[in-house]
DNA sequence: GTCTATACCAGGATAGAC
DNA sequence: GTCTATCCTGGTATAGAC
């Protein structure tokens, strides 16, 4: 791992526990053995750190959505946007957890990452004939955030409660 | 007002548009009008300032929980937590958008304000004979959380996303 | 690409007068 | 209770050498 790439995970990591403004360029440039002046010489400034961070978190969850958007039968879709939460890989938690934090902190962060989902959710609720497929959507968004709060925040086994929502939509 | 509640006041907005870390006691004591040394004779630290913030905003709360708690029917315990988001008045919107905040960035935060509710919630979904009282509870905390953060952070309209929900439960 | 040294400012907090 | 003035630390960022 280069020392740009070492920068960046160690500062994901501590964004991550302890927030974006508690953590100190200082701090993040001990912990990865750097000198502090070379994460500037990489990033600009801290906030360009930040943003790196974040162009790399979403293209790695681009990975996680793309299969969905591919599917073709709309139970499925339904199904499988509800296990995402489940269904992302422990080593990515650090930046979700980062990306929930800044949604909440900083607007700008609110993410479009999911747009495409959303309409893919949208499409597939109103083929199953659904009355209102863009609130139906929106609810199934709004499981995934409770889903993503479970298991980042209070570390819990998400496991039953995505279950008890899957048979509500008898899946 | 007094220029105690003043500061607390003041605080409270700054921290929860800016978030905690972001908002220097100096911006504070501008924005209220009094001198920076006040706020630190008043509230001995800017953490304390926050939990002043914190123990006043609590007791707000449990006035809106409370009536739930007070009541018999599980069906109106249920329908009235779901509502719950919508029937918090706006000048209380600041204070919670902080603890929501405050929820992901600093876990001591993570509130007991709800726990009265929970249990309420699974009493009332085994007196319904639910298979199971516990998730279809948390279930409800999801909910809230999700109406809370359409409200909050994209102050959408939440009237028909709750409608969707209560309509589920034939409420 | 990387380190050392350092500038410079803003943060929280305190002392002392009124 | 309140203000003014001030301290000190630690924050981001830059310069210059290797």
């Amino acid at each position: 791992m280069s020392k740009k790439e070492n920068i960046l995970f160690t500062a994901l990591a501590l964004f991550a526990s302890k927030g974006y403004d508690s953590t100190s360029t200082r701090q993040i440039a001990v912990e990865a053995s750097v000198s502090e002046g070379l994460i500037f010489r990489h990033f600009g400034s801290k906030e360009g750190l930040l943003n790196a961070i974040i162009v790399h978190g979403i293209s790695i969850s681009q990975s996680y959505i793309q299969p969905i958007l591919a599917l073709n039968n709309p139970k499925e879709v339904i199904k499988r946007s509800i296990q995402l939460p489940l269904s992302v890989p422990g080593e990515d938690h650090e930046f979700w957890k980062l990306l929930y934090t800044l949604k909440w902190q900083r607007s700008e962060y609110e993410e479009g990452a999911f747009d495409s989902l959303r309409q893919k959710l949208t499409h597939a609720f109103r083929s199953l004939a659904y009355q209102n497929p863009e609130l139906e959507a929106q609810l199934i968004e709004i499981y995934i955030d409770g889903l993503a709060t479970e298991i980042l925040l209070r570390k819990g086994d998400a496991q039953e409660l995505t279950q008890l929502i899957l048979n509500k939509y008898e899946l």
